[in-house]
DNA sequence: CGATAACCGAGACGGTACGTCGAGTCTTGGC
DNA sequence: GCCAAGACTCGACGTACCGTCTCGGTTATCG
C-alpha cells in the first residue's frame, strides 16, 4: 500500500525552498515506535494518552501536535504503517487466489499489532467522520479494489457466477472473515483451514444438492 | 431483548424490604432520554461526558453513579434499550426466516438511532473492554443464539447442508450484512431485495452450476 | 487590618441558601501555608508556579483556580494575610508615635516573609493594574490614613509644622524608610536607631542652624 | 549614562580579528525598537516574550540569544538605554542643585517610557534577582553616587548639616520623591513646585521653629 | 407520628490529560 | 560566522472530566 507521509495534507511541496529547520525524521520514527510498543504492551485505547506517547518516545508533546491535530489522526497513520501488502496472485487459479486472500485477512486478524489496530483504531473512526473517510480511502478501498479485480478474474475463469453483482460477491466472500476479525475472539480465526472452508462453502452453496 | 434493570448489580433482591427513599424512576428516564437526545443531536462518543449527561438530564452526577459504576456500564444499558426485538419466525419456512433475519439486520443498520449505536458505541468497544464484553454477552450472544436455532431448524428442514459447522453457516449468512452495516455507508443497505439476494446467493453457491 | 475572604468579590452572601458542597476551609488554609512556605524557602517569584503550590498544598489545581483567577490575585490575598496591624499610639506623645510608626515599617521590611511579599508581590502589580489598585485600596491606603491621622495629631501637638500639606509631611517622613525597604538591602535597615535618626533629622531639618 | 554595548559580556576584545560575518547593527536596533514599541503599546511585563520581540523586530530568536544570555539581560539593556542623563550642576549653589536633582527624578517619573521602566521593569526585579542586581549596579548606584557627591558638596557649602551620615541625608532627600514615583499615581508628581517644597521642607525641618 | 435511612440537585474535592505557549537550544539554506 | 526561519525538549498554563465527597433538603418505611 502506498501511504503519504503524515504531512501529506499540508502539501508542502512548494516551489520556494522550505525554510527553517526541517522536521526530524527520527522524532517521527520514535513516535510511531512508541505507539506500537504501547499497543503491543496491552495499553487500551483510552489509556493511550498523548502525554504517555510523548514520554515513551522521548519527544515533546508539541512535536506530536505539530504533525497531527489529535490522537485519532495519529492513529490513522499508525494504522496505515502497520498494514502490510496483500499477497500476489499465486498463479494457481482464481479459487486458490480467493482462498489466499481470505486467509490473508484471517492471518492479519490474528497478528497481534495489526489486530489491535484493526479493532481499536477502527473503533474510533465514527467519532471523527473525516478520519473514517481517510481510513476508508487509504486502507479499505485499495484492498476492496484488489478483491474486486480478483473477483472479476474469477468470473472470467468461470469460478464465480457471472449473474451476480461483483460488489455482492466480494461482500459474500470477505464479509464473514472480516466479521469474525472485528467482532469475535482470536480463537475464531485459529483454524488454518478456515479460509478454504469458507470459500468452498459459499462457492458450492449452503443448500444441499 | 429483555434486560435487567440497571440496579441489577446491586443485588436488590434482599428479603428485608428496602428502607429509605426509593430511587426515582423519573431520574432514570431522564438520564436515558438525555443520552439518546445527545446522541441524536450529533454528539460523538468521545464528547459524551457524564457531566454533560447529568446537566442535560437535570440530574446530579451522583444519581448516575448510584446506578452505574462507570460510563461504560451506562452505555451498555443505553445500547441495550435501543436494540429492538428480533422478528418472530414467519412460519413460511426456514428460507423465509433466514431472509427475514438478514433483512432485520439490514433495517436495523438503517435505523437512525440503532445505527448510531451499532457504529459509534460498537466502535468504542475495543477501547473499553468491559463494554465490549458486556455488549457481546447481552446483545450479540442472544442474537447469535437465535440465529443458530434458526440455522439448526433450516438444517432439519433440508434448506441448509448438514455437513457444515453451524457457527460457520451463521457467519457465512450474517457476516456479509453486518460487514456492510459496520464498515460502509448506509447507501449500501438501501436495496430492499438485498437480504433475499444474499441469502439465495450463498444458498445456491457462488460457483456456476 | 480588616481583610475580606478571597471570595469577597463574588458577594456570595445572597439571601437564597447556598447550594452544593461548600468550599473547604482546610484547602484554603493549605494553599496559603504552601505559598508562605515556598516563599520562606527562597522560591523566587518566577519559580512560584500554580502547579508547585497545588502540589505543596496537596490540592488540585482547580481548587486554586476556583478561588483566584490567576497567580497575582492569589498573591494579593497572601500579602493581605501577612500584613500585621500597625502599632497603637504609645501615649508618649506625637514624636514617639512617629518614630514608632517608622520603626514598625523598618521592622516589617526586615521580617523575612513580609519582606518577600512586600518586594516580590508588589513588583508584579504594575502588570495587573486592577490588582495594583486592590492592593493600594486594601493595604496601602489604610496604612496611609493611619499615618495621616498621626500626622494631624502631631500638628495639633505642635510637633509638626502646620503650614505644610499633610500628604507631603507623610511622604517626607515615610518615604525614606519605604524607599530603603523596597529598593535596598536588608543591611540598610538593621540599625535599631534608624527610625529615630530619620524622624529627628527631618523634624530638626537637614540644614545647619 | 554610558552603557557598554550588549556584547560586552562576550569579551569581544580579542586581539585576532573576528572572522565571519559581523553582527548586524540593524538587527540590534530593531530589537531595541521592538521592545520599546511593545512597551509603549501597553504590553505588560509578563506579556513581553522573546518570541514576540523577535517577531516584532523581524529577527530570529537566536539573534537575540546571541547577544543576551536571557530575557533579564536584554531588559537590563533596554532599561539602561531609556535612562536619560542626570542634570549637570547648575552652578547656582548646592541647594539649587539638590532641587534640580529631585525635580529630575520627578520629571523622570512622569515621562511615559521612563515611567514604564521605573514601574514595570523595576517591579519585576525581585522576581528576577539578576536583573535586580544588574539594575542596581548599572543604574541606581551611579545615580546614588552622583547624589552623594552633590550632598558632600552641599555639606562643604554649609547647606547641609555635617553631623549626619551622607547616606542618610541622601535617602531623606530622595526617598520621598522616589516613593511617590513608584507607589503612587502620576498625579502625585504633577506639581512643578514639588521638588522645591520637598527640599526646602526637609532642609528647614518639619518641626515648627 | 417521629425517627431513620436512602434518595435528590448542586457543586467542591484530588487527580489526570488535554491542547497551547513560551524558554532556551539546535539545524536548515542562504548571505 | 552571521542571518531568518522554524524545528527541538521541557515545563507551566488554564480547562475539562473523572469518580468521590459533602452540603441542605426530600420522600419513603419502620417503630
Amino acid at each position: 500500500m502506498k501511504t503519504d507521509s503524515p504531512t501529506a495534507d499540508t502539501g508542502q511541496a512548494c516551489a520556494a525552498t522550505r525554510r527553517g529547520r526541517p522536521r526530524s525524521e527520527a522524532a517521527e520514527q520514535a513516535i510511531f515506535t512508541a505507539v506500537e510498543d504501547l499497543m503491543a504492551g496491552g495499553t487500551t485505547m483510552s489509556e493511550l494518552t498523548i502525554e504517555g506517547i510523548a514520554t515513551a518516545a522521548g519527544v515533546g508533546k508539541a512535536t506530536i501536535y505539530r504533525r497531527w491535530p489529535n490522537k485519532e489522526a495519529l492513529l490513522v497513520d499508525v494504522v496505515s504503517r502497520l498494514e502490510v501488502p496483500m499477497p500476489e496472485p499465486t498463479g494457481e487459479g482464481a479459487r486458490a487466489d480467493l482462498i489466499e486472500m481470505v486467509d490473508y485477512m484471517r492471518r492479519r486478524g490474528l497478528a497481534k499489532r495489526s489486530r489491535w489496530v484493526l479493532k481499536a483504531a477502527f473503533g474510533q473512526m465514527h467519532s471523527l467522520p473525516e478520519l473514517h473517510n481517510a481510513y476508508r480511502e487509504r486502507v479499505v478501498k485499495p484492498r476492496r479494489e484488489a478483491g474486486l479485480a480478483l473477483i472479476r478474474r474469477a468470473v472470467d475463469e468461470g469460478v464465480l457466477r457471472a449473474d451476480l453483482d461483483p460488489d455482492l460477491l466480494g461482500d459474500l466472500l470477505m464479509g464473514p472473515i472480516l466479521y469474525r476479525s472485528i467482532l469475535w475472539d482470536d480463537s475464531d480465526l485459529e483454524d488454518p483451514d478456515l479460509a478454504r472452508a469458507m470459500v468452498d462453502s459459499v462457492l458450492q452453496g449452503l443448500a444441499p444438492r
